[in-house]
DNA sequence: CCCATTTTGGTACTTTAGTATGAGACGCTC
DNA sequence: GAGCGTCTCATACTAAAGTACCAAAATGGG
């Protein structure tokens, strides 16, 4: 009877209901004395305590048997992406109105190089970078390389 | 107390449950005639009573009783953020050992300014920037200021 | 107070960036 | 083919950036 292992588990409890079954013995065995000595209604005595006993039983296990209210925790993560990839906003690109030749500039540009530097990836002479470059800030509305490189990169044209 | 409505639900074992008491009953009289009359062992033959629709008791509630084990699922939504805002990578900045003054000027620097625009900015001489910036430069190792804007971002050192 | 570091500023110079203008070559379209 | 836009390159110039070296003033800790 799996139900008899919860009844032993509260140890402390099991102390308080022998002792208050103790007192409720000594209480009855004191009206014993007083009023069913005399006459025969020992059955009415009995019953009582019978009814008295299977009310504290179930008391009892009512208490005893406690709810038994397993919780159990699922964490579920909500995992959001921060790899946050370069994804080129093609609206504002049109925008802007570039030339091929000047995009694959301001790409360039975009990574840091100088204009020399430029041209040999370009296979461009400095002079056509300038150029391009030139056409580049006044297109892009700023006045030097850092500005059209931050614009660059806010507006989501290079990564 | 709830417990008890569960006690009336089951209306034919009640009747079974109250024969099964009668019984019991009419055996422990019959036993009180046979061999309590004569002797003071009354106190044994209650505890006995007592003891017995105790257990009774129990059984009855453990029998009537659910098994009464809830089972709560709480799901919990662990969210991980993704504001990506600027922090400082103070241990990277540590390592550059750059002076107080030098970071302020990088941190202009990296919104695009001039060396012009940044001596404005911090109340100084142009050539004071340019002295700034230029050892800047050799303890970033970098080149120019497009590259020392890349890297100061790159290592989140500014945002 | 002394010393090391930082901060500031200067001069002189080189390099790079950026502007302005022009021009030749190419491809496309009307 | 004329016109248009793009791409290329050049020259000339100005502006800004960047380097090198020096030095005075301020700062801060032992």
């Amino acid at each position: 009877m799996p139900f008899l292992k919860h009844l032993w588990k509260p140890s402390k409890s099991i102390f308080f209901y022998a002792l208050l079954m103790a007192l409720l013995v000594f209480a009855l065995k004191w009206m014993q004395w007083k009023y069913l000595i005399a006459d025969h209604s020992v059955d009415i005595y009995i019953g009582l305590i019978a009814l008295f006993f299977t009310i504290l039983g179930i008391w009892v296990a009512s208490q005893l048997a406690k709810p038994k209210i397993e919780t159990v925790v699922v964490e579920k993560e909500v995992y959001i992406v921060p790899p946050e990839e370069f994804v080129l906003n093609e609206a504002e690109l049109k925008k802007l109105n570039l030339t091929t030749r000047e995009y694959e500039v301001l790409q360039q540009l975009s990574k840091g190089l100088s204009n020399a530097e430029i041209g040999e990836q370009l296979f461009l002479s400095l002079s056509t970078v300038k150029t391009h470059v030139s056409n580049l800030f006044f297109k892009m509305d700023v006045k030097n390389r850092t500005q059209a490189i931050e614009k660059a990169k806010r507006l989501k044209l290079t990564p």
